[in-house]
RNA sequence: GGGAGCUUAGCUCAGCUGGUUCAGAGCACCUGCCUUACAAGCAGGGGGUCAAUGGUUCGAAUCCAUUAGUUCCCA
């Protein structure tokens, strides 16, 4: 057999077996008649690459997927992309505008189809992505949301949704993002803290020599005003009842109105109103019949409306008033200020509240079975605290803004008659133009002559189907695979999308299926750097995922993303996580290479040492399955890792390894041998869905004619009741073990010497484990005494009495020293006890078996005490 | 401004319905080891007034209240 390396090579064996489980077609499902357990995967976007947020979010997909599978169930996750309209749009903008062209010279045709060339070449490379690091998706049944099935789900919900009178059409407030130029929903706006000023501005009081002072921090909209506000219960402005001002700079002639909503505590407490330009105001306007005045274009400079600073872009129409103002000498002062700014989170441009005709969804009647499924517990939030922020969400629902000023996405399927804003909503050409015949009983019109929308829908109006429309259950609900595989199982995804996205689908799901989209909500952490900032391009404090997959392998990445991912709490990412999975791997790997290079010889028996390892390791083993299925169930993925981590690392390799190891160059009997590769095998297994290429490189060497060909489709460890006694008597072994191992080193006894143990037993001593000791610790003999030696080291372990012989003199004042420490504490522990004991209301109060767990506890200590005492005072004489 | 959560070892977190020997893990740290699978390792070890205060209880990290700090969501 040739040398198997020292330490374990990730590249070469992930690629190989990658591909293998490609080629033979483990990740894709039929539907048959087992049990299906099905994802959907939230898809990235086609403009994304692999960051870590991905990395973690699908490991964790990963995992749930590959153990389901295990578990004999038809698993099925479904990958796919999505079209992200906003971020799409920008990318091919920008890039033709490298190339010198300009978007507004180009036909919607022709943009499309640069939109379409840029999805095909990049649209395809984060799931390329996603190979290498282990997904086991189906990736035959790859989808896009753009694609046809998709396109056609889309636009049929957009016209029932129109039918049953949910969709409207209205000029609302909306958040216009200036770059991209279209609006975006309330969801799409980021709101932080920024450093900026508040200028005190003069307004002039008509036909007075007086003036008011208004605060604002954008002077830029005086020109939009058409109202000065003030508190009607401020005692300082009731003169100015009927009173008209005069807007800066253009002599424009408002009044003085009185709205409750005006904070008499904030700046002057007199507010401008620019009902056009900010939400607040946009209502006030509304109660008070107010003009409305449009000042900006579309994209962010002034337009006629403004009369000043035309053309001009609103940060430097800013500067512009400001020093007008100076000029005019109606500036009182400038103060610094911190308040909340708005920015789009596609562009980062500051959100510019604008009226305008946009399409919305009515939300009121379809959230109301998705909170019921919630509250209920038919859907479950993991972990559990994110209902709290879901139900306050729905509760307060408001109409989804669903239409975007953009090309690239799904366009609104409504078609406006000749000259006229009437329009009606259809799913194709032919159909519209049948419904506009029918509604203009104009049999001549012809399709041409009809209009259709010019905006597309919002990508969350697409992805909301996604569960639904990956089966095509839309366009044909009775089909077989949707009958199968809908409603999914668990949507794992992070916090900051609960409402964008999985409070959505869950509506979609109930509207369109008549069921919820999925069971269960995992909602994993953000990623975040060791100071807790969020990993960004422009911080760069991001590691490169696949740099990471190179350096410390697909497998020991996985496990670093795991090991602190705890649901909902947020992963503060470093190099020691990946770096520790990999430690991992090659742990694993050189307990392989000690087994594999083992002889066997089929004439020596079975060593007593080993015969009880196998026995223990097995009760170990049934445990850790219990323990982890539990684990699996709870969606506590870190933990259960944990679990078969130190099932591997200490019970297997620290502890069985070593007490079944033949000496050096000696053959191992067939039995110990045989057993430790089934044990090999079953913890392989468990491994399995963390580390699924390490764990398929060792399960074609261990598997034998039996096994299934590949890991990923062999059975998961069926749940078996393990021996806790037999557990129990092995922690006893390791703890007597371990004070042997400090006695040694403390005095610096080679492991070569042999040592004579002697045991005083206070109780039922068993013996099972007396051969483990023997051989961990290299002991000539154990024998049992009633009398505590002459030159001896002892100690204690529960209610039985250790002791090491030595030829030297021992330290008598050390020793004494040292049971007298244990004696005090001993004694303490005593104090306490009793004291529990002897309070009446205790005994009378407590549970049975919590009493009796007292006295036991004070019969031990007692015995313990009275050990302690005698050794003393042996040492002393 | 309104709401929700969090605060346990140096770090990241467990700790379930209050009750096993005075709170656990991983990492980090300290000591000794290049012992023939693994130094990406082995053996051993130290480390916590459970944010603070008060209350309920025979008994509180756990339940309640207040305070402080902190994070998130909404406006």
């Amino acid at each position: 057999m040739k040398e198997i390396p020292a330490k374990y090579e990730a590249r070469d064996i992930e690629k190989k077996w990658y591909q293998y489980w490609v080629d033979n077609n483990y990740f894709h499902s039929e539907p048959d008649d087992r049990e299906p357990y099905v994802n959907v995967i939230p898809p990235p976007n086609v403009t994304g690459v692999l960051h870590m947020g991905h990395m973690l979010n699908n490991t964790i997909q990963d995992v749930l997927v590959r153990r389901a599978r295990m578990l004999g169930k038809n698993a099925v996750w479904v990958p796919g992309t999505d079209h992200a309209s906003i971020a799409t749009e920008a990318k091919v903008v920008a890039k033709l505008k490298s190339e010198g062209i300009d978007k507004n010279t180009l036909s919607r045709e022709e943009f499309l189809e640069h939109a379409w060339d840029w999805t095909e070449k990049h649209g395809g490379i984060i799931l390329e992505q996603l190979k290498k690091l282990g997904a086991s998706c189906d990736w035959d049944r790859t989808c896009f949301t753009m694609d046809a099935t998709r396109s056609k789900s889309v636009i049929r919900v957009f016209v029932d949704l129109y039918e049953k009178g949910l969709i409207y059409r209205g000029v609302r407030m909306v958040n216009w993002d200036t770059e991209a130029k279209t609006a975006v929903s309330d969801e799409e706006v980021i709101y932080t803290e920024e450093n900026s000023k508040l200028y005190y501005v003069k307004y002039k009081i008509q036909g007075e020599d007086n003036y008011l002072v208004v605060a604002t921090t954008r002077p830029e909209t005086i020109l939009g005003d058409t109202a000065v506000c003030v508190n009607p219960d401020d005692p300082r402005f009731k003169h100015l009842k009927g009173k008209k001002v005069i807007v800066p700079m253009l002599d424009r002639v408002v009044p003085v109105i009185f709205d409750s909503y005006v904070d008499m505590e904030f700046g002057t407490g007199c507010l401008k109103i620019t009902p056009a330009h900010d939400i607040n105001d946009y209502q006030i306007g509304i109660d008070h019949n107010l003009d409305f005045i449009d000042i900006f274009n579309d994209d962010g400079t002034l337009n006629q409306a403004a009369e000043l600073f035309v053309g001009e872009d609103r940060f430097v129409a800013r500067e512009l008033a400001v020093k007008k103002l100076k000029e005019l000498s109606l500036l009182e002062k400038i103060e610094d200020y911190t308040n909340k700014v708005g920015r789009s989170e596609r562009t980062n441009s500051v959100i510019e509240p604008k009226l305008s005709m946009q399409w919305f969804l009515k939300m009121e009647d379809l959230v109301k079975p998705a909170i019921k499924a919630v509250e209920d517990g038919e859907i479950n939030i993991i972990p559990a605290k994110f209902k709290n922020v879901y139900r306050h969400w729905m509760d307060n629902v408001r109409d989804w803004c669903i239409s975007r000023q953009l090309w690239w996405g799904h366009r609104i399927p409504a078609y406006y008659l000749p000259n006229s804003n009437e329009f009606v909503v259809a799913e194709s050409d032919s159909e519209a133009l049948k419904k506009a015949i029918e509604k203009t009983a104009n049999a001549n019109l012809k399709i041409s002559d009809l209009r259709q929308d010019d905006d597309v829908l919002d990508t969350w109006f697409s992805s909301w189907l996604w569960p639904i429309s990956v089966f095509d259950g839309i366009l044909n609900p009775e089909n077989p695979e949707f009958k199968y595989y809908y409603p999914t199982n668990d949507l794992v995804t992070a916090p900051e999308i609960l409402f964008f996205w999985v409070a959505r689908m869950i509506i979609a799901g109930y509207e369109y299926a008549g069921q919820k989209p999925f069971t269960n909500v995992y909602l994993h952490g953000i990623v975040r750097d060791s100071l807790r900032r969020k990993m960004s391009k422009s911080l760069g404090n991001s590691p490169d995922p696949l740099d990471l997959i190179d350096k410390y392998g697909a497998d020991g990445v996985r496990v670093g993303m795991l090991l602190c991912a705890p649901a909902g709490g947020d992963l503060l990412y470093d190099d020691s996580l990946p770096e520790q999975g990999r430690n991992f791997a090659n742990k694993i790997w050189n307990a392989f290479r000690l087994v594999k290079n083992w002889k066997t010889d089929a004439n020596i028996p079975q060593p007593e040492h080993s015969k009880i390892a196998v026995e223990w390791l097995d009760a170990k083993i049934s445990e850790a399955t219990t323990i982890l299925n539990k684990q699996f169930d709870d969606f506590r993925l870190s933990e259960a890792l944990m679990t078969v981590y130190k099932l591997f690392w200490d019970d297997f390799s620290a502890w069985y390894l070593e007490i079944i190891k033949p000496e050096y160059e000696k053959p191992i009997d067939v039995k110990t041998y045989n057993q430790t590769l089934e044990y090999f095998k079953s913890l392989v297994l468990l491994i399995s869905p963390f580390m699924p290429f390490i764990t398929e490189e060792l399960w074609q060497f261990l598997k034998n004619e039996n096994d299934v060909e590949s890991i990923v489709i062999a059975k998961w460890l069926p749940e078996k009741k393990g021996n806790h006694k037999l557990i129990d008597e092995f922690n006893v072994c390791a703890d007597v073990v371990a004070n042997i191992r400090t006695i040694r080193q403390e005095r610096n006894i080679p492991q070569k010497e042999q040592l004579k143990l002697q045991i005083i037993s206070h109780d039922n001593y068993s013996k099972n484990f007396d051969s483990v000791i023997q051989k961990l610790v290299n002991l000539e003999s154990i024998s049992f005494v009633d009398k505590k030696p002459e030159m001896a080291v002892g100690f204690i372990v529960r209610t039985q009495e250790y002791f090491i012989l030595l030829d030297d003199m021992i330290d008598k004042e050390a020793e004494i020293e040292k049971l007298e420490k244990e004696l005090k504490y001993a004694e303490g522990f005593l104090m306490s006890v009793n004291k529990k004991l002897s309070n009446e209301k205790f005994v009378a109060n407590a549970p049975e078996k919590v009493i009796a767990m007292e006295r036991k506890k004070l019969s031990d200590a007692e015995a313990k005490i009275s050990i302690l005492k005698e050794q003393i005072e042996i040492l002393k004489k």
